[in-house]
RNA sequence: GGAGGUGUGGCCGAGUGGACAAUGGCAGCAGACUGUAAAUCUGCCGGGCUUCGCCCUACGGAGGUUCGAAUCCUCCCGCCUCCA
């Protein structure tokens, strides 16, 4: 069972507390990705450090690897990677389509092939609540067929109902037993079907819903309008997440349009291909200009790399493939996201959320970051 | 002293008459990444230019054979192995 309460509103944006059977979850809030249960190259107690209140899993992975019939035999998933606080597990539905030439769709569910050896897997959505149940999880994902982009309207159409009736019947086979089941939304960039995917789900009262099929190769803009579209049309007193965004500009966009929750494996991803997210800018740390920065990866923030060690530093571990390199890179990128997640609590509390948006826009992003030359000034040196 | 082998772009290492400015790998310089088949992938990587292309300089050195040589021949230099 699962409990919202919205305990503060800044235009469309909402400032939440989610009551799980592991502990609360204050929104908007960032779930660090951990596919196979763990978030790559991090322990449970530097996650919990990072200040992480839940994390995400993979249903199709850990299905395949190591079981589910292992997991519940170690007492649940909980218990067998060590995270005490919420998990909520993806149904393998974004599988659908990253694995798109490993599966068969049919009314009927999803036959995957393995993509470790080829054999096959079978998910229906009456299978799958029951798999996360059995696993403990404090949010369940429906199964959804994960539309591509693009999508000609009947394409859409076709995949849309398909993931309304997997609704329907993982509803009905839902069990609960503590947690909680989160309908998904489909229907590509088609505003009509988004805003009656939201409706129908509305109807069948689930504990939270996800917008879907987005951050799938589709422009920004569209992505963006389907946001806008959505968030607003989905049920106001439960948890609304926007699955697998995104930056933090458009976690900003979707977090002033209403939604509550947000997944993305970005941080972890580019932290482990020396790609850091930092509020001087986004740094390629591996880049030769980094060679003699005596600097802190960003000035402001307080993960293990930032506090004692240098950019210079981060750049020799990546420049020698040390694996101290991704691990301090990993923990910094998911620092910098749950801070900026509770920059934006604390700006929504304060009725200010806008002031913290244009605050995001002025900030220098991307390549074009200025060079900083290291200085001869011997009282701009920073010694470590 | 004798016999055999070897010398290729920053490094390692393919290539033994034309399709070679020369396969690969590493190093280097950049770029991408959005519910993770990703500690991955992509581009560039002798010099110059008007960079789909053209021109220089290049496979230890010098000379030669040939229409044409990294590839064949001669001499020289360096390195390695074995025998004395």
């Amino acid at each position: 069972m699962l409990t919202f309460e919205i305990l503060a509103t800044d235009g469309g944006a909402r400032l939440g507390r989610l009551t799980t059977p592991h502990g609360v979850v204050e929104t908007p809030a960032f779930m660090p990705v951990g596919t196979l249960g763990a978030v790559k190259g991090v322990t449970p107690q530097e996650l919990e450090g990072a200040g992480a209140s839940v994390m995400l899993s993979n249903l199709y992975h850990l299905a395949l690897r190591p079981g589910i019939d292992a997991v519940e035999a170690l007492g649940g998933l909980h218990a067998f990677t060590g995270w005490r606080r919420p998990i909520l597990t993806d149904s393998g539905g974004f599988q659908v389509w990253s694995l798109g030439g490993l599966r068969k769709v049919d009314a009927g569910g999803v036959t995957f092939r393995s993509h470790l050896d080829g054999s096959p897997l079978r998910f229906t959505p009456e299978t799958v609540v029951r798999f996360q149940e059995r696993m403990g999880v404090d949010i369940a994902m429906v199964l959804d067929e994960c539309t591509a982009w693009p999508a000609e309207r009947p394409v859409a159409t076709a995949s849309w109902e398909r993931t309304l009736d997997w609704a329907r019947r993982a509803r009905a086979a839902w069990r609960g037993g503590g947690g909680g089941l989160f309908g998904i939304v489909q229907g590509s960039v088609y505003r009509d079907l988004r805003e009656r995917a939201a409706v129908e789900l509305a109807a069948l009262d689930f504990d939270g819903y996800a917008i879907g099929g987005v951050a799938v190769g589709e422009p920004e803009t569209e992505r963006r309008t389907v946001v806008e579209w959505t968030a607003p049309a989905l049920p106001a007193d439960r948890p609304r997440y926007l699955m697998g965004v995104g930056y933090p500009e458009d976690i900003l966009h979707a977090v002033s349009h209403g939604v509550d929750l947000f997944d993305c494996v970005l941080p972890a991803r580019n932290a482990r291909h020396a790609v850091l997210f930092t509020r001087q800018g986004v740094l390629k740390i591996k880049n030769a200009r980094f060679k003699d920065d005596p600097r802190p990866l960003d000035e402001e923030c307080g993960c293990p790399a930032c506090t004692r060690t240098s950019r210079a530093f981060l750049h020799h571990l990546f420049r020698c493939g040390e694996l101290t390199g991704p691990v301090l890179a990993t923990l910094h990128n998911v620092r910098y996201y749950l801070d900026f997640m509770a920059d934006l609590r604390q700006s929504i509390g304060l009725g200010a959320l806008k002031d913290r948006g244009a605050a995001l826009a002025r900030s220098p992003e991307g390549p074009d970051l200025e060079v900083h030359p290291v200085s001869s000034d011997p009282r701009e040196q920073r010694s470590f």
